[in-house]
DNA sequence: CCATATTTTCATTAAATACTGAAAGTACGA
DNA sequence: TCGTACTTTCAGTATTTAATGAAAATATGG
């Protein structure tokens, strides 16, 4: 172990690397208030900021986590559409990389929980209206108005969701400025 | 035990109580799934539907659960400005009752994941920005450029969002089922 | 095929989160 | 100011969720 001199590059590297670790920690905090595992939403931070794709080992190393836990939330990002894998002609092992435009990462987020929570929301929704359909009492009336309000709320979010998704971000960008004046 | 006749009335009563019950547990998984504690989902899920206001034994009745558990997330719901405390003269107790309305709802909702989550996640990445700020290397700015991508779109979807919950409802609604052509 | 590199699975363990219930605290009316 | 009704707190416990690491499965190149 060499120690060595303290140059600029040397001081500046390590700035860098105190701003990457204080943004993956801090993205997992926030997925974390979002219902999202805190290693998968590191592991997406560390590839965000990553320019070029890693490694499962990498990804353990840079981490400090287990093969297990990197494997598992590596292929649940898979899944999500949030990160990509590649292979490298000539090279066994498999790298990961993410989406990193902002737009479509949002684009992508936006259909995925539409997919898993908003529409299974929507058909519990109507599935306790159909249950109390025909029922006349005042107890009975209140119910179904509520979860009528709220399914016809969630319905008309979920189409706005779907219309904003399927825009181009070169129109929805400058449209939402000007909405907001 | 009296064995009861069916009654039609009967029929309809545990109908509906299997419909409440139904819609209070989905609630429950629905919240669940966004990061909400499962009991506190419950609950406003039961005032949601309950046309008066309950006691926290009335709650601690119907869902099965502590007193302690029924305290903190009446006063979790309390402190979102999802439910109100009520104090009926000539009474001790507090009784407890949900904003019905799906527009309020949705609003204090945005208003509080905003203050709560989004603002908080905008400062930590200002604060990431600044770090490697004046670092020149190729990842350094990498870092930066990414980072500030997402910051600026979520400052956008801040303002954007600001701008929705101040709308009126009866602007909004309409304009949004335009906009959905 | 064999040897080796890489990925996947999963029983076990650890950590985080939520719940209970009883005791302490508070407020109110007589 | 005492007794009672009600609320709050919190140490201990239970449940849920996530992580580990080693073994099994799979793929690849020779």
């Amino acid at each position: 172990m060499e120690k060595q001199p303290t140059t600029n590059a040397t001081v500046e590297a390590a700035q860098l690397d105190a701003a990457r670790d204080e943004f993956v920690t801090q993205w997992g905090a926030i997925g974390n208030a979002w219902g999202i595992n805190r290693t998968m939403a590191q592991i997406h931070a560390l590839l965000m900021i990553t320019p070029n794709a890693l490694t499962t080992d990498e990804v353990m190393e840079e981490l400090k986590i287990s093969r297990g836990n990197a494997h598992t939330n590596l292929r649940e990002l898979v899944g999500w559409g949030l990160v990509r894998s590649v292979v490298r002609k000539g090279e066994r092992k498999e790298y990961f990389e993410a989406e990193k435009d902002v737009w479509k990462m949002f684009c992508i987020i936006v259909r995925e929980r539409k997919r898993r929570e908003i529409r299974p929301a929507i058909n519990v929704l109507k599935d306790c209206i159909d249950r109390a359909d025909g029922l006349k009492s005042a107890e009975a009336r209140a119910f179904t108005a509520q979860t009528k309000a709220l399914c016809d709320f969630m319905e008309m979010a979920d189409g706005v969701l779907s219309k904003v998704v399927r825009s181009e971000r070169s129109t929805i960008v400058p449209w939402a400025l000007k909405f907001l004046k």
